[in-house]
RNA sequence: GCUCUGGUGGUGGAAUGGUAGACACGAGGGACUUAAAAUCCCUUGCCCGCAAGGGCGUGUGGGUUCAAGUCCCACCCGGAGUACCA
């Protein structure tokens, strides 16, 4: 019988949803474990091969682990909530939920079709109702809670509140946005709009104003991708840096924590030092410099160098410092200004890409470097960010490549104050660059002259602290994260305004449900498209949404008209897979004590700094609610690389129009213009050439230049993308080769966590080789399997000694594949199928006790084909719960040893020996060997015996 | 600029300091076939050589080691991310 893989896979994925295979219920005497894929927004251009990389890697996983045994969770879902589907919504006016129920059953067909074991009972979408009243639930209690950093952690508003009213901010130490002293007196004698401004500077999700890029001709806010050269990438429309109340979820206060917790967990190092620099904690000072005309005012500098701080030669303000307008000087002031404009309204995405174009302008104001006592001149520039530190420096150029490219553009003064031996100064004005290790001594630095660079900054930080004018400190490069979306598809906040005050709708109301809204565009005042929506009002008697008209500000009040980002629904969906349709809370007590959190997530890279961060945060908020039982949500982490296009190209005569070049003819690659073609009219670099005529209207009078009768086409590796013809639909490749083969040969091609461009140029080896490992088993299912086994007398001996041997290669399948999986080398693990397939096929082998184990073995890699053989086996239940075979070292034992034998290191020939040789019996048999001759003349220097690797001999 | 990551045959890749190129693809040759498909067998890093054999070889240049694709230093090139982070 032919391996008719269509048929089989299509029979197997009917019987597996039949049968319920894939459903995992909570809370069974097994150990559990989660394996968690990052779910995928789904966008109208389906699935492509990229994504079910990842997927085919942890179906490996979860599969191995249930067969070992475990109680798997592997649950997939959707990201519903995104920009594509809302700007197809402004284009077409077709709503973004029907465009999303198309794109998720779009997917939905395409994943069923590769054969995962997800159990589809617990999808989760973020735009349903019954998910995201969740994500605002939670929303909420950031809202009510605030981050107290004596007691660590997240603590309710209402304590908080209690304490003002007892003792005001009196020994208060709370992540917040403005530090603040006040007295409880105070506190009592505010209103409550004063009150509620008050308690917002340490809400764990606040309003704050916040810098965006506005554009008034789309009536929204862009990302800074969306912006080029000071306009919108979509329409060309001006672009300005403007202040809008956002609402911000104070990550900051989890900073440290967020730090800390990358040590309990077992992701690459490369990905913890991502996270790393994204926190980017560093240790300073932070110093008062008084101004030189007004000695009673003085700013507040960050720096990381405080041993530099005898080498301050200018200080410089960020442009959007408040502090410019008192100190400019009036000579200075229309060039201040023309330059803060100027600055403020680029982005941040220009800023960066002009890194080597020096700006800036002086104030005609100096400061007084507190331990010299030297007037120094007060510059701005943009060099200079107002979002880290305090947006003010003391610019030290001898020892900062910034500080020194600028000292350098304006022709400012540069002092050396480090040098590497303690007399080894020179004139800075002969340096090409700054010298910015922190190694070596101070030199003309004062009271730490002489001291070592890590001695002196503890130095000059005890010596600011005893004066009164610095502390130590530590900042954080990591930011707030802005929380609204001047957008329609997202989850609206649960919060409407009570004469300006926000409030959240009570918890039992939730979901606030999305409203229905004539037009998907922000409206023409410039409000966000929820502002077209008639039904918008919070009505706080009756506790419901109500017409718009009905606001009176007394019991009917606005609803926030801003939505949440993509983020907030995908942050903490890890939890809901766990108990999916619970309507009473987030996840039942019950579900997390006994999932606890994900053991191994598999996903994208560039979701390093965003969502892994986010998620953490989120994760940890949940902790200190007493709610998650682990601090950090992803135990363990691999990310597969990126799957790039290989694009094909032919080429045309730029002589003429029609003549077509293959590859190898083209004698000036000038004579002829490269054109993308669809890969699917390439085979191996071969053009289907009338494939290619019918493929466009202007190719139907194409002539070609052919080499030994073919097209050879041109290749290179692209991002994969519609416009370059090379993206592949996995449901194509499917209908020709079968799941199981996709899913082998995707892993076939490399390492999981690599970058590679996708290429069907090996398909077909993998479809041979399942073709094999069917017929393997075929020959001796039609041979009748019972007589194979239990062979006449006459030829026990031969049967025994052969499956000696098959039983052999099936353990170190065993061993290998088992390694493999574990350190996720799925490629290798292919590998050995294939030698296995063949060694087992050249055997004859027909062999229950090594074919069985084998098709458990490639479970996880081709589960269709497994259960088919399973069942032709004789089984009845699935070969998914079948039992992962255990290697038995015994038949692993070799007996000889094949040495390599090196002469000085280079291998000349090898030598076959028993394998309990000792070094002498070795050396022995190499100056024996006739080999040796040419390479061995006396007695050796040196032997080196590595017993059941190598030797060699050193002459 | 910064961060991360990669560089091995014609291609994808293998090799946990110990025989570089496993396993595949492609290519070449052959068997089977009326033919094709399918299948099977052989060859296939480069150079010299009829061969035996030898030399070279993991981006480049150094270094450590009996031994380096692997470890260290410097550099070159590609990919991804990015918020000039004081």
């Amino acid at each position: 019988m032919d391996y008719n893989y269509n048929e089989i896979e299509q029979k197997w994925q009917e019987w597996w949803r039949k049968e319920g295979v894939y459903h995992v219920e909570t809370g069974s005497a097994k150990p559990h474990y989660y394996v968690l894929d990052m779910f995928p927004y789904p966008s109208g251009a389906g699935l492509h091969v990229g994504h079910p990389l990842g997927y085919i890697a942890s179906d490996i996983y979860a599969r191995y682990k249930r067969l070992q045994g475990f109680n798997v969770l592997h649950p997939m879902g959707y990201d519903a909530y995104g920009l594509p589907a809302e700007q197809y919504a402004i284009q077409t006016g077709q709503h973004p939920a029907i465009t999303t129920e198309q794109n998720i059953n779009r997917y939905r067909e395409q994943l069923d079709k590769i054969g995962f074991s997800f159990d589809w009972s617990r999808e989760v979408r973020t735009c349903e109702p019954k998910y995201y009243k969740w994500t605002q639930w939670t929303f909420i209690q950031l809202f009510k809670h605030y981050y107290d950093n004596n007691a660590n952690k997240a603590l309710p508003i209402s304590s908080l509140v209690e304490r003002f009213a007892k003792q005001g901010t009196e020994g208060l130490d709370a992540a917040c946005t403005e530090p603040m002293t006040f007295t409880a007196d105070e506190w009592n004698s505010w209103d409550e709009v004063k009150q509620q401004q008050v308690l917002m500077n340490y809400r764990l999700a606040y309003l704050a104003d916040i810098p965006v890029n506005w554009c008034a001709e789309l009536g929204t806010v862009l990302a800074n991708d969306e912006v080029v050269n000071g306009l919108s990438v979509r329409g060309g429309y001006p672009v300005e840096r403007k202040l809008m109340r956002q609402w911000s979820l104070r990550i900051t206060a989890y900073a440290q924590r967020l730090v800390d917790g990358l040590e309990q967990v077992d992701w690459t190092d490369s990905l913890k030092e991502i996270q790393r620099n994204w926190i980017g904690r560093s240790e300073g000072a932070a110093v008062w410099f008084p101004l030189a005309d007004n000695k009673e005012h003085s700013f507040e500098i960050f720096t990381t160098r405080p041993d530099t701080i005898f080498g301050v030669t200018f200080m410089v303000l960020c442009p959007e410092h408040e502090l410019i307008d008192q100190i400019t000087t009036p000579e200075h002031k229309a060039e201040v200004e023309a330059y803060v404009t100027w600055a403020k309204n680029r982005s941040e995405r220009e800023r960066q890409a002009e890194v080597k174009k020096v700006s800036g302008v002086f104030t005609g104001a100096y400061a007084i470097n507190p331990l010299t006592n030297e007037k120094i001149p007060i510059w701005v520039s943009e060099y200079v960010l107002a979002g880290y530190g305090t947006g003010a420096i003391m610019a030290v150029p001898a020892h900062d490549s910034r500080d020194f490219a600028f000292a350098r553009h304006f022709n400012l003064p540069i002092r050396q104050v480090v040098a590497l031996e303690k007399d080894a100064v020179s004139d800075p004005a002969t340096w090409t660059e700054s010298m910015d290790a922190k190694t070596g001594y101070s030199v003309n630095s004062g009271f730490v002259t002489g001291m070592k660079v890590k001695d002196a900054m503890k130095a000059v930080i005890d010596k600011i602290d005893e004066m009164g004018i610095g502390h130590k400190t530590i900042n954080y490069r990591l930011r707030d994260a802005i929380f609204s979306r001047q957008r329609y598809w997202g989850e609206p906040f649960p919060v409407y305004y009570k004469n300006g005050i926000a409030c959240t709708i009570p918890e039992e109301c939730l979901p606030l449900e999305l409203p229905e809204v004539s037009e998907f565009k922000p409206t023409a005042t410039g409000e966000p498209p929820l502002g077209h929506a008639q039904k918008w009002a919070w009505d706080e008697q009756n506790r419901c949404v109500v017409e718009k008209s009905k606001i009176d500000n007394k019991t009917v009040f606005p609803l926030e008209l801003s939505t949440m980002p993509g983020f907030a629904g995908s942050s903490g969906y890890y939890f809901r897979y766990m108990d999916p349709h619970n309507d009473s809370a987030y996840f039942s007590k019950e579900a997390v004590g006994y999932w606890q959190n994900v053991d191994f997530y598999v996903g994208g890279a560039e979701h390093a700094s965003g969502h892994l961060i986010y998620s953490r945060f989120w994760n940890k908020f949940l902790f200190d609610l007493g709610m998650a039982v682990k601090e950090e949500p992803f135990q363990k982490l691999i990310n597969q690389g990126m799957i790039q296009g290989r694009s094909n190209f032919v080429y045309r005569s730029k002589a003429d129009n029609n003549l077509f070049i293959s590859k190898g003819l083209i004698k000036d690659m000038n004579d002829v213009t490269a054109i993308h073609v669809d890969i699917n009219i390439v085979d191996n670099d071969v053009l289907d050439v009338e494939r290619f005529r019918e493929w466009r209207p202007e190719f139907k009078e194409a002539r070609f230049e052919l080499e030994e009768g073919k097209y050879i086409c041109g290749w290179e590796v692209e991002k994969m993308s519609k416009s370059m013809f090379n993206v592949q639909n996995p449901d194509d490749l499917v209908a020709r080769y079968g799941a199981d083969t996709l899913r082998l040969y995707e892993m076939f091609l490399g390492p999981v966590e690599q970058a590679k461009p996708w290429d069907t140029n090996g398909i077909e080896g993998v479809h041979r080789f399942l073709k094999k490992f069917w017929k393997l088993y075929d020959n001796c299912l039609n041979a009748s399997m019972p007589e194979c086994l239990s062979a006449d007398a006459a030829n026990t001996q031969i049967i025994k000694q052969s499956n000696n041997q098959a039983l052999k290669v099936l353990h170190q399948t065993i061993k290998k594949v088992t390694d493999d999986i574990e350190r996720f080398s799925l490629n290798t693990s292919v590998s050995t199928f294939m030698i296995a397939t063949n060694q087992l096929t050249e055997m004859k082998c027909v062999s229950r006790e090594v074919l069985e184990p084998l098709v458990v073995l490639i479970v996880p890699f081709a589960p269709h084909i497994a259960e088919e053989l399973w069942h032709q086996l004789g089984h009845e239940t699935s070969v998914c719960d079948a039992q992962w075979p255990v290697c038995d070292p015994q038949y692993l034992i070799e007996d000889t040893v094949k040495y390599p034998v090196q002469f000085n290191g280079k291998m000349r020939f090898t030598i076959d020996l028993p394998a309990d040789c000792n070094q002498a019996d070795v050396l022995a048999a190499v100056k024996a060997a006739p080999e040796s001759s040419k390479w061995l003349t006396g007695e050796p220097k040196k032997v080196i015996f590595v017993p059941k690797k190598i030797i060699n001999i050193v002459v």
